[in-house]
DNA sequence: CCCTTATGTTTACAGTTGTAAACTAAAAAG
DNA sequence: CTTTTTAGTTTACAACTGTAAACATAAGGG
């Protein structure tokens, strides 16, 4: 659903920066940077720099230094990592994952209640399908044809 | 709480398979492999090499062939990412994406009902700290002492 | 016993990332 | 107008990744 960022992690921590003002100008970035994990301003440059190579940042000329800001929204930016990252187990598997993570995640009651209210509504299929390239997984969805064929009888005998 | 691994995406491809068979051959992850993602056998003995030498998998000889496993547990590396991706936002923002994973995460009825009764003894607190530095998130709770004092007013007068 | 095959080990090599110094240019300060 | 400061651009460089060829070696076939 989002498309694929390619936003490193050092990069990231500028780009917070960026989403919380709005904009900023290198040395702001550099300050906070500096104390957060005592970045060079050069360090920080040359993130600046390739975040705006890779078109996440756009420099506006202000009085004899840039503004960078962000066409970038931070939400949709951690939703695509974290859609990435879920790619790698078994779709059956994520209810579990969500289950860890409502369990360490500390909320106030409003954030339960919304949630309990996005799961009351929240439509449930019959049969989940499992996603995996077979060898990859254990669910025996992939035992007819198709993905299958390619590949011999050796290769997914240890399938399960 | 997991500590962090250092799991290459590629390399993650090679765990998916010995987590699934519990214990390949080379020759097994690089058939898989090869269909899946078209390497070759000098590919994945490269990831396999690299996984051994990183702890991630043990390599027991047997006839001829080294047999791989891992003592790691396909859940748990996940959830060790997960937590790593997770402290990119500040945690009052979790909630929010937990709604969107709920949303758009395919389940079935038992998942639902896992998840409502995880939601249901999920205890609520009164107030979610922040956790960000300052100067990366909107939220005010850093307005005393310790962590701003270091911080001069230029710094963070951006902060909203 | 020699050749092919299967498997593991070394070497390779370009791209990305983390981290920063050096260089350049323009403006501010004196 | 010369010096210092500030900002942006280039260059650097090692570690990690993705991808794989080359090499070594032992075992199986003939």
């Amino acid at each position: 659903m989002y498309e694929n960022l390619n936003i490193s992690e050092a990069e990231w921590e500028v780009m917070r920066v960026v989403w919380a003002s709005g904009e900023s100008t290198s040395q702001e970035v550099a300050m906070i940077l500096k104390g957060k994990r005592g970045w060079s301003q050069s360090t920080v440059k040359t993130l600046i720099g390739r975040l705006t190579s890779k078109g996440y940042l756009q420099a506006r000329m202000d009085a004899r230094r840039f503004v960078y800001t962000t066409h970038l929204e931070e939400p949709d930016s951690l939703k695509s990592e974290v859609d990435n990252l879920l790619g790698r187990i078994c779709s059956r598997k994520i209810p579990n994952l969500l289950a860890y993570l409502v369990n360490k995640t500390p909320m106030i009651a409003e954030d339960r209640e919304m949630l309990q209210d996005v799961l009351q509504n929240k439509e449930v299929v019959a049969e989940v399908p499992c996603d995996c390239y077979p060898g990859q997984c254990t669910c025996h969805l992939h035992a007819s044809g198709t993905i299958l064929s390619n590949l011999s009888h050796e290769e997914i005998e240890h399938e399960n």
